[in-house]
DNA sequence: CGTGACGTTGAGAACACTCAAAAAAAGTGG
DNA sequence: CCACTTTTTTTGAGTGTTCTCAACGTCACG
């Protein structure tokens, strides 16, 4: 089974049209990539640390995360992942992991070889281009994350994970920012944010308490987004969205 | 005055031929580019959040740092270059500026316009590839960073920077990283590190209490590399320098 | 209806912060 | 080269945000 046969709007191509001038037939080129589509559990690995890499692999549906571990045994997610990221286009050009890669959902993602994608982005500027720079995107999260977890307090914090993940979340088409289902746990969201569980907790019960947010269960709604992103000093142009 | 005219073995060559199988010619390609080579001093802004930029700056001499604020004031140094330092391919893709990039010691520069940088990426596959990698390779230092600042205590955390910065500083070729220069202040290390200067500068005193380091003034030397790794949680396998 | 994962709450401890001030070093100008 | 200023480093005392440990509640699922 192949890219192109995934079910409804492919959110690949969907990624790949919104990272730029991609040509409809270069996005055709991506999708005809060799690629087997598989299901996974949560919790399942997709890339280990100290191993190489010769596929790169596409999430499909579902949500992955990104983390390395302290010598403590403390783990640190580095980012979130969504429909449509490319999950190891590091691997392209790098050939040892040096983070791990995990489904913190039920997923379902394309494995592509790495040598399929090198010789496209060979023949296509615009596919090279789109790909370089969903790499430098994701640096440029990364850089805010280094931010975030050194300069700002718990729940500011927390509060702009938030809103990153309700920016991207809605940037690829999985609904509205203002209201949206939190795939993560709130442990996973303290190893994402530096903090723990417990101190978790309390700062998601001070933003609803706060009214910056409503919650049901994993369901969270902003109702008042301006002060939601005062809140969390969130600014989305490091996102490069546009 | 252009790149090739820089005295002694150009950093930037350097770099190149430790980036990947960047041949002579290329090497020499890269060196031909149109160039501004300017002086300047310490805490000059090479790079503006929020501006665009059409032009690449290539750190010849001297150290910088990126950066970025948070509302409350609070600065979050996400990164420190050294010469050969590119520092600001994203720019090559991304428009606008997400941080800062500022010197934080004298400094030999070189401007490069990113149309010229394009142009010869789009010639050479070799080229294309190290800068694409370095890049890369500036992601995955990100992502150690966020581990470092988000789960590991003050003193492992500075240690990990000199590590860091000691690793680096010796792949580039300037020196020993048993016997090195600190080029920042206490301040700075505290910026990068996500502390507060006043808590750097106990914890640097706890370092070489512990015999971990040897410090008269900015100068740093370690003894005992093995002790300082596993002191620091350093494993250099993030820099993919080999 | 049991079991395990996840979320919630409380009490006490600790690591890092704030404020403040002095000492040392590095620039600056006469 | 010395007096002066500014920056950087060092030290102390008290505070607070976040952590740790521990327990209990709740929900999903078999």
């Amino acid at each position: 089974m192949g890219l192109e046969e995934v079910e409804g709007m492919n959110p690949l191509a969907r990624k790949l049209q919104r990272l730029g001038r991609v040509s409809e037939e270069d996005v055709q080129h991506v999708l005809a990539l060799p690629a087997i589509v598989k299901a996974v559990p949560t919790g399942h690995y997709l890339v280990r640390e100290g191993r190489p890499a010769t596929e790169c692999c596409v999430l499909l549906s579902g949500f992955a995360c990104r983390h390395k571990l302290a010598a403590t045994g403390a783990r640190q997610i580095v980012s979130f992942h969504l429909p449509g990221d490319l999950l190891d286009l590091q691997h392209l050009l790098l050939s040892v992991a040096d983070h791990n890669v995990q489904t913190i959902t039920e997923a379902v993602v394309a494995w592509v070889p790495m040598a399929a994608i090198r010789k496209l982005t060979a023949q296509s500027q615009a596919i090279s281009d789109a790909l370089w720079r969903d790499t430098l995107i994701d640096a440029s999260i990364f850089r805010e994350w280094v931010l975030n977890v050194g300069r700002r307090d718990a729940k500011t914090r927390i509060a702009h994970m938030l809103c990153e993940f309700a920016a991207r979340c809605e940037s690829a088409g999985l609904g509205s920012a203002s209201a949206f289902e939190l795939p993560m746990t709130q442990e996973q969201i303290a190893d994402a944010t530096g903090l723990t569980s417990v101190h978790v907790n309390r700062m998601l019960r001070a933003l609803e308490a706060d009214g910056a947010i409503a919650r049901d269960r994993r369901h969270i709604r902003i109702a008042d987004w301006q002060n939601m992103r005062s809140i969390a000093d969130f600014d989305p142009a490091y996102l490069h969205a546009a």
